[in-house]
DNA sequence: CAAAGCTACTTAACAGTGTTAAGTAGTTTA
DNA sequence: TAAACTACTTAACACTGTTAAGTAGCTTTG
């Protein structure tokens, strides 16, 4: 019986997060509100609150959501034996990534309130799904030192760079920095491109290094 | 006479763009409101309408405001010769202004309000303040080129690889992203120390690209 | 000199936001 | 059968940006 009520409040609480993913990946963060989530499943606002502590929780939520789309995109990398490989295609995929997610995307690298509501959790405050993708990042990078890349500089360093530099470019897209400026650099090419002739660099800067 | 009001008229607005940075700098963005600046200068709401468009309009101020201290601390990198010597001044000036003035690198890198309030013009819907900033780094990249450093590489992507490369680490310090991974780097650093570190990567590939 | 017009501002209201306290049917338990 | 608990709702608070309509007071005009 009590099973069957937890399971059932569990249900709902899926309800309201798949509600909050429709409005948020098709209408944008702006355009989602309790209210209007609350509509969607035909509920009251209130009783999202019965289920969610407050709108910081539903966004953590639906950043985690993001990070599920991530890691499943991240997954297959972990076979490629070749460590600057890894690293060049750990790079393309986060952009990549980015692009087809530009909302997940957002909450889950530019907003402040996933982590927000992180530490107003008592217990278990710690970013754990953004430091195990910066973990894989590292140990990658460490891995590209032994095979003589990044000779003498510190690998957290370097990490935090590399890491840096794609984000770097993905969020002044998101933000549409990058197409305000399109005046600047004449050529007629896709904002795609232009991040990936951007990311090229990188590699070809990271690969003179070795 | 008439223009005598029309200054009046200008008083006003730069009473309420006080009044707004002000709050802004302190309190920021979020608790930035309407209703809040008009208190602060002991008006009622509805005046600021009389003297802006509508809220991005202020905000389109504010982004003016830092964009015109930014502009001040570039300047005397006019005359600095060396362009790969410039290139690195104007990273590490850079990032000290966000340091310095996370709000207003907020409004000026990182909103979508000001660029939202530009498009919403008829005319003049260009983003003079960040092309010029990217201009300037545009021809010192070029200038770089010319002293044997980015062989065979696109100026503007290595333009914008520069630009993201320092954004991406500002906008994660400041969305508070990089504190959450400090788990990852266990050594005890400022978070100034370690964004500046990972700036030091950044100028030694390019080094290595000579 | 009074009437009309204009300037600069305010009041009131609309439509929305997140959030909480209090209340209410319906089921379950004692 | 009565008490207790569950799951939900209604009403309200305190905000937000924004607009339509109204009002003093000064300026210009007939």
């Amino acid at each position: 019986m009590i099973v069957k009520k937890i399971k059932h409040k569990e249900d709902l609480r899926s309800v309201i997060l798949e509600a909050a993913k429709k409005l948020f990946v098709h209408e944008g963060y702006e355009a989602t509100s309790i209210r209007k989530i609350a509509k969607e499943i035909g509920f009251s606002p209130t009783t999202i609150y019965l289920y969610y502590k407050d709108k910081n929780d539903i966004v953590y939520a639906l950043h985690q959501v993001g990070f599920g789309i991530l890691k499943e995109r991240f997954f297959p990398l972990m076979a490629v034996d070749n460590p600057f490989e890894r690293l060049k295609a750990l790079g393309k995929l986060y952009i990549q990534f980015a692009f087809d997610n530009p909302e997940y995307y957002q909450v889950m690298f530019m907003m402040k309130e996933p982590l927000s509501f992180l530490n107003s959790q008592k217990e278990n405050n710690e970013w754990i799904e953004g430091e195990l993708v910066i973990e894989f990042l590292k140990n990658t990078v460490i891995e590209c030192q032994s095979k003589g890349y990044f000779k003498e500089m510190d690998p957290i360093a370097v990490t935090i760079h590399a890491w840096a530099a794609v984000h770097g470019l993905v969020s002044l897209h998101v933000t549409q920095h990058l197409d305000c400026i399109k005046d600047v650099f004449d050529k007629m090419e896709t904002m795609e491109e232009i991040v990936y002739n951007s990311f090229q660099v990188l590699v070809e800067l990271m690969n003179s290094s070795k």
